[in-house]
DNA sequence: GTCTATACAACGATAGAC
DNA sequence: GTCTATCGTTGTATAGAC
């Protein structure tokens, strides 16, 4: 319990109310993260963010804009990941790129806020709907457009790009996330994790450039 | 299997304890279904298992203890599909079980399980294993055991059973179960259920009968 | 704008009558 | 064993001082 609100009085550019939001919409992903919806209280939030209740009704409303709040926000920001060089080696290329999806996926900021949606989402239809279009099925479009962009190159043999990738993204995460949600994994386990690239990575085709569809056993 | 105790009394029926109890779990399975374990009241379950608080309390000490016993006692009821006919067609009856599987897993109780089993997995350890062990890992290894007793026959090109039912019941779920969870599913989609078991039954190897193991193309 | 203090309802759990 | 009535606590949300 440190007094850390010193000297911030510099920067008049991110407004002080921004700051104070953001510090606030924080303290509450932790706090909702750990106690759940219903288990968080606005009380604990305060004391984490250093803040007063009445501050964060001012901000938000109420306990259920501000949950809104911290699951969109967090959505669009914590699962950006891009995909990385797309030149060279197509397999290398998907293989290091799982690799991060897992590790995001199974990591607990994620994983909690998986939980939240999955708990509140038959009560808050809207937010689990943002969550979605905002995080997985964004993850899932870009990886889809890339496997476009490879077959367009002669790199890939795909039928449906956007089902593929998301074939793809649910043999990683397969059997592993439902026991990582349920708080079974206490943390990814690198064998199954390594095996899970190699069995996504083999149902891809890959067809070797200069021969872009025919399957043809040369030999 | 019912739940008839021993050595109880000669009247045969379940005590009225039994069936008080019965009734209170069941009212609590509703609402904690409904309102999550924090969110869920005592007062609301007694008002629907038509009992006092008292009643309840004196039943299961508390509020921990009550929805423990709902938890744990729904898995082993609820999750039990027997395989159906083993003779016979082969694909035609792993076919039949996957669409029942399908269907209990993505029917509103179970959901209801698994949400209330994530969303406190972290807060309840214990509960969340017997849940698995209990629910989803018992029916893995009921499919595994029946792949053993296929490829014995001959029937069934297995290597690791266990692991290659937990992979055929995973393919089946995919991510149709997680949209379920979070509650963007009306009900359950005919067509991609239809493709998903096709897809499933694509990744299992079946030895035609008189070929036992050795892939050799006679003739 | 941000705090302290508080209003008011609802919570889990229990005592005591029957 | 099961009920009614109630305890003490804690929840969300707000009013008023600075």
């Amino acid at each position: 319990m440190t007094t850390t609100n010193g000297q911030e009085s510099a920067r008049g550019k991110a407004s002080r109310g921004e700051r104070r939001r953001a510090e606030i919409l924080q303290a509450a992903a932790e706090v909702f993260v750990r106690s759940g919806y219903a288990g968080a209280t606005v009380d604990e939030i305060a004391n984490v963010a250093q803040a007063s209740k009445a501050t964060i009704y001012s901000f938000f409303g109420d306990k259920a804009a501000l949950f809104a709040a911290v699951i969109v926000e967090r959505a669009e920001s914590v699962l950006a990941l891009d995909l990385g060089a797309s030149g060279g080696d197509v397999e290398a290329a998907l293989a290091r790129f799982a690799r991060r999806y897992i590790a995001a996926v199974l990591s607990p900021e994620i994983l909690g806020l998986y939980r939240l949606v999955i708990a509140e989402g038959p009560r808050f239809p809207d937010i689990a709907r943002a969550f979605f279009s905002g995080g997985p099925e964004r993850i899932a479009a870009q990886l889809g457009a890339q496997f476009e962009r490879w077959r367009a190159a002669g790199l890939l043999a795909v039928d449906d790009p956007l089902r593929e990738a998301t074939r793809f993204l649910e043999t990683l995460r397969g059997d592993l996330h439902l026991r990582a949600l349920a708080g079974l994994l206490s943390e990814p386990p690198e064998r199954e994790v390594a095996l899970r690239i190699a069995e996504a990575l083999s149902r891809i085709d890959f067809t070797p450039p200069g021969v872009p569809i025919a399957p043809k056993p040369a030999r």
